[in-house]
DNA sequence: GCCGTAGTACGTTGGAGATCGTAGTATGAT
DNA sequence: ATCATACTACGATCTCCAACGTACTACGGC
């Protein structure tokens, strides 16, 4: 067995500019609705994406790494989450305000 | 004398997408800031900018399209000013946030 | 052990966009 | 008319990234 564990920002090194690239692609901020919509504590499997399997782990990987969702191993699956009280408290208010955008 | 009217979206023809995508750029972000700190009714060139002329005119450009920023002439400088009301309207919070953001 | 499931790594491709320089236009002042 | 100012248009790079397919690893069940 090996590590396997993903790299996570600490809340402070969450940037502005990570997070509004991340959520500028449609595909990403699909991925962060049916988050919101409780779609929680899912594989990435499980997400409706119009990408292939390869495109969807790069954009998981992406808003992981942007901070915006947190991602750990639960045997084969990986078990997603939105990082709500992180963002809220660095950007008050951004993470609402584009959910409530569609 | 010639036309020299620059094509603004309307209210409804934002899209969080464009508005997303716009303000992913540091380059526009900051001009978006130096807007909101009363820095409006200046011309172009008097932005603090780290680009050339003809890239900020591309980013100047981008911002309108976007509907993020107007743009009118008033002699050979451009009145540029930030579309708070329209933006608040479409995506409530959306520009506060990031504004707060630095 | 073997297989299926879930996801990754890697290389590639295509398209978008950020940047620049040069040449140009419109306006206003002299 | 001439000139400076402010901005644009255009073309050229260059970089980034979204998308894909293939090959691979890790885990769980049989």
């Amino acid at each position: 067995m090996v590590v396997r564990i993903l790299e996570h920002p600490g809340r402070d090194a969450i940037t502005i500019d990570g997070v509004l690239s991340a959520l500028a692609d449609p595909v990403r901020r699909s991925i962060v609705s049916q988050l919101a919509d409780g779609h929680s504590e899912q594989a990435c499997i499980a997400f409706d994406l119009p990408v292939t399997k390869s495109t969807s782990t790069h954009h998981f990987r992406v808003l992981r790494e942007a901070g915006v969702i947190t991602q750990r191993y639960r045997g084969t699956a990986i078990h997603n989450d939105l990082r709500r009280e992180d963002l809220d408290c660095r950007f008050p208010g951004l993470l609402d305000s584009v959910l409530m955008a569609g």
